[in-house]
RNA sequence: GCCGGUGUGUCGGAAUUGGCAGACGAGACAGACUCAAAAUCUGUUAUCCGCAAGGGUGUGUGGGUUCGAGUCCCACCACCGGCACCA
């Protein structure tokens, strides 16, 4: 009889649901264990095939964990407001939260169908009032701490979302999330100071197990330098402070430049002869979008100030001031010195200015290009520096310019505080009142959660207004300071302030008094096992983190880090039909026909749909009709064989290609242990001549899946499947063993085979994990190779206790070896033991 | 430009970290079953020379270290991801 998972999948879901098996305890003698993966945007497309990859890798490790008698916290929820939701409910004139609550019951469906052990009854939502009151909680606490504050800022503005976007949001100069183009508005928003833990952000992550790619994104992206800030003295009067990593260079400094927006511009008007010339200037770079500046890059502009000039400190000359937008206003302090002989910009720039350039550093040839090199340089022109070395002279003028009171060491980092609201509807109001009298004020936690209105017309404005500016209801309030009028803020959180947090709440999930009571938080604390994409390193990853600290040091979280081990997962792609080497083999031959070559047809190819046909792996889009829709999978081929394919399809960590052929493959595998049932033989032993393959497959799998190599494991068990074909039957013994293996990966048809065969008492699932013995692992007699001078000539079968001396006196013996070595003489014998025998002769 | 990564059969990918390259799967080919097809089962499947036994070559390229290199070192090429006028 064929295995039919349409009726036993959802049997085993509804049983597993009803013993309530997966439900996470709050107090248990066991050792917790806490597995969470990202929770997802409930999108209108539904799930993808990339979402279940992670959802089973760590189904795998939490099944896993229950079988080895932890108590598992494997909890899911939902990452609701968003941009997407409201976009679609303008379009077609709904409510977000109707779509999103639509959204989510399909989600909810798909999921199930998948079989995660997902604990669902401690399921959150982040647009529930009763989770995003402490959304809103945290933000005040934030408020409280100085770490909120509200600013004029030089902020990113998206003009399709119309709406702000914080600098993790800009991706090469267009928005994260809709690809326009990204503009600079000046406008009040509220700021979050994660600058204020950007020192220890990067040091905390010496104290966690994430990848290192992940460890050197986020340090790259906190960018913290060190070297110097310089008071330089000015004709006008005012010193002018900057910052530079080279202070040893401070004697090739010929001029300076600062930002288009310092503040001294102004301060200066009336002592600059070309006051227009600079003005004019200013309005060009404020017009630049993000994206005009970086293509930009390379062609240096800007304008000298005319009627003030500087002093360069240590050689006392007198030096010329330009603007330029090459200096960026919010990096140290808006103004640079220039050595153009030992910075490629500054080089670039005093070529086209022609201002002098001052070798200080010897090892290149200044005239020709900027020498940049701090390894290898001696330093010369530089007066109290002459003769050291680069390293010696940032150290002995930074003591200099201290003893002189001109300057001292300084750290920068290129992070920049969160910019924290978003000019839209959907999403989380800020708990924030503004009265005339008493200024910005935080509503008391007593009226928490603040609700976010109905309202009729949530469309964004180009003005940049929040659309609930108009619901005058709402956001005429009264001062919680004065009592007096107050107005409410009417701009919402941005879509990350819901995920900063949402793990800690499934601690506790219905806690109405704390976001989580103290013990869960102690219980369950910090995250034993994080996977998440990549694209949230920066984001998501890193606003957690620092939400954490911050909750740390408040007293309500408590550790310093909340996850204890991060890991990510590569995407599922589709195979771009419009690449030669996808299409059928007709068509490709008739494209050579026509083109002549391969490489003519690609470059047809390319003409016809554009660079993307180049790359033969691609992101799944409707447009490429390339989607693979999860729920056809499970339909045909079932959820077990949909789970066996994302963990067999390649290495977990990497982007791997959807192939409807390999999905077959681990339907096979299915099948195959499906019949095993009809050859069973009563014994619960384990065959001696399959001892060894099912120890060395239980240690396998089960150090397989610690690794993330679910891959090679699922390898193991169809390997163990051959050897267990190629006897006749199978032991009772055995069945039970390779039940338990597969069961994480394929819980459904174990399920059904442990309770049709009898195996054991309850659930598969709840059985103790398979133990092997490490003796057992080994075989009693082994082969190793014989080579002669590197190259295989031989191979033995050999007792596995077989000492050096008898290996390569049996290696001698043999007859090919004999001959070989005949008439040479051995100048080394190499023994490896278990493996080989290396002849070396001359 | 800077940081991180990858490069292995027709394809997805293995290789206990310096020790038999190509596990496992897909595809292809052949055979069995079938009136036939599908499914299933059994074999073959890196490549070159050879009827065969056997031998040569082979992990992006070029060098090196080593008895031995996919793995380590040096230089280069290609691709992917992140950052990018950050002083």
């Amino acid at each position: 009889m064929k295995y039919d998972h349409r009726a036993t999948e959802p049997k085993w879901q509804k049983a597993w649901e009803e013993a309530g098996v997966f439900h996470a305890e709050d107090k248990s003698e066991k050792p917790k264990f806490y597995a969470l993966i990202e929770f997802p945007y409930p999108s209108g497309q539904g799930l993808h095939v990339g979402h279940p990859r992670p959802y089973t890798a760590l189904d795998v490790v939490a099944r896993k964990r229950r079988m080895q008698g932890y108590n598992v916290l494997y909890p899911i929820g939902w990452d609701a407001f968003g941009l997407p939701a409201e976009n679609y409910a303008i379009k077609n004139h709904v409510h977000p939260e109707g779509i999103t609550r639509q959204n989510i019951a399909n989600f909810t469906r798909q999921i199930k169908a998948l079989g995660i052990s997902f604990d669902w009854s401690r399921e959150v939502c982040t647009i529930d009032p009763d989770y995003y009151k402490w959304t809103q909680w945290i933000f005040l606490q934030l408020y409280k701490h100085g770490l909120a504050y509200k600013k004029e800022m030089n902020v990113n503005w998206c003009t399709s979302c119309k709406c702000v976007l914080a600098n993790e949001e800009v991706v090469n100069g267009v928005c994260e999330r809709c690809g326009s183009e990204v503009v600079h508005k000046d406008k009040s928003q509220w700021m979050l100071k994660i600058t204020e833990y950007a020192q220890r952000l990067i040091d905390d992550l010496d104290t966690v197990d994430y990848p290192d790619r992940v460890k050197a994104q986020q340090k790259n992206w906190i960018g913290r330098s060190t070297g110097a800030e310089v008071d330089f003295a000015t004709s006008a009067g005012d010193q002018l402070t900057i910052y530079t990593t080279r202070p040893d260079t401070l004697y090739g400094a010929t001029y300076m430049v600062i930002s288009p927006e310092h503040p001294y511009i102004e301060k200066w008007a009336d002592q600059l002869a070309n006051i227009e010339a600079v003005r004019e200037y200013q309005a060009q770079a404020a017009r630049k979008s993000d994206f005009e500046r970086t293509e930009m890059q390379k062609d240096k502009t800007g304008v000298r100030l005319e009627g003030v000039t500087a002093v360069n400190p240590v050689t006392g000359k007198e030096i010329p001031i330009f603007i330029s937008d090459y200096v960026l206003v919010s990096y140290g302090t808006g103004a640079i010195m220039a050595v153009p002989a030992h910075d490629s910009r500054d080089w670039d720039f005093a070529k086209k200015f022609q201002l002098p350039i001052i070798e200080v550093v010897q090892g290149g040839n200044v005239q020709e290009a900027a020498f940049t090199d701090c390894d290898t340089g001696v330093m010369v022109n530089s007066g109290i520096l002459d003769g050291l070395s680069v390293e010696e002279a940032k150290k002995r003028i930074t003591e200099y310019l201290e003893e002189q009171g001109i300057g001292h060491a300084k750290v920068n980092y290129k992070l920049r505080d969160w910019v924290f609201s978003r000019q839209r509807y959907w999403g989380e109001p800020i708990p924030m009142v503004y009265c005339e009298k008493c200024g910005w004020q935080p509503i008391p936690e007593s009226e928490l959660p603040l609700r976010l209105p109905q309202v009729d017309s949530y469309e964004p404005t180009d003005t940049g207004e929040s659309p609930l500016a108009h619901m005058t209801d709402w956001v005429n309030a009264s001062c919680p300071c004065c009592g007096g009028p107050a107005k409410r803020e009417t701009d919402t959180m941005p879509q990350w302030a819901g995920s900063s947090w949402y793990f800690l709440r499934y601690m506790d999930p219905h806690n109405p008094n704390a976001l989580a009571s103290k013990e869960a938080l102690d219980y369950w604390s910090p995250i034993d096992w994080y996977n998440g994409g990549m694209e949230h390193t920066t984001l998501h990853l890193l606003y957690s983190r620092f939400w954490h600290k911050f909750l740390y040091d408040i007293g309500v979280a408590p550790t310093a880090e909340p996850y204890g081990k991060r890991t990510s997962h590569g995407m599922i792609l589709g195979f771009n039909p419009h690449n030669f080497q996808n299409l059928p083999e007709e068509e490709q031959k008739r494209l050579v026909e026509e083109f002549g070559s391969e490489k003519k047809a690609q470059e047809a190819l390319v003409e016809k749909y554009g660079e993307m046909a180049n790359h033969p792996i691609v992101k799944m889009s409707k447009s490429l009709n390339n989607v693979i829709n999860p729920d056809d999978i499970v339909e045909e081929y079932g959820a077990d064989t949909m789970r066996l394919y994302e963990m067999f399809v390649g290495d977990f960590e990497k982007a791997a290609p959807w192939s409807t052929a390999g999905v077959k493959g681990c339907r096979r595998l299915i099948d195959r242990y499906w019949s095993l049932r009809e050859e069973l033989v009563d014994s619960d032993e384990l065959r001696p001549q399959l001892e060894t393959a099912f120890h060395r497959t239980i240690k396998k799998v089960s150090e397989d899946t610690e690794t993330l190599k679910f891959n090679t494991a699922i390898a193991a068990l169809m390997a163990l499947m051959n050897e267990l074909t190629a006897q006749n039957g199978i032991t009772r013994g055995e069945l039970r063993v390779f039940t338990l293996l597969l069961n994480p990966f394929a819980p459904h048809v174990t399920e059904e085979v442990w309770a049709e065969c009898g195996l054991g008492e309850g659930l598969a699932c709840q059985q103790p994990w398979p133990r092997y013995d490490e003796a057992k692992t080994k075989e009693s007699t082994i082969e190793i190779v014989v080579q002669v001078k590197g190259k295989v000539r031989a191979r033995l079968n050999v007792p596995a206790d077989i000492t050096k001396e008898e290996a390569i006196a049996a290696a001698k013996a043999e007859d090919k070896i004999a001959g070989e070595i005949a008439g040479k003489t051995l100048v080394k014998e190499i023994y490896v033991p278990g493996k080989l025998v290396n002849l070396v002769t001359k």
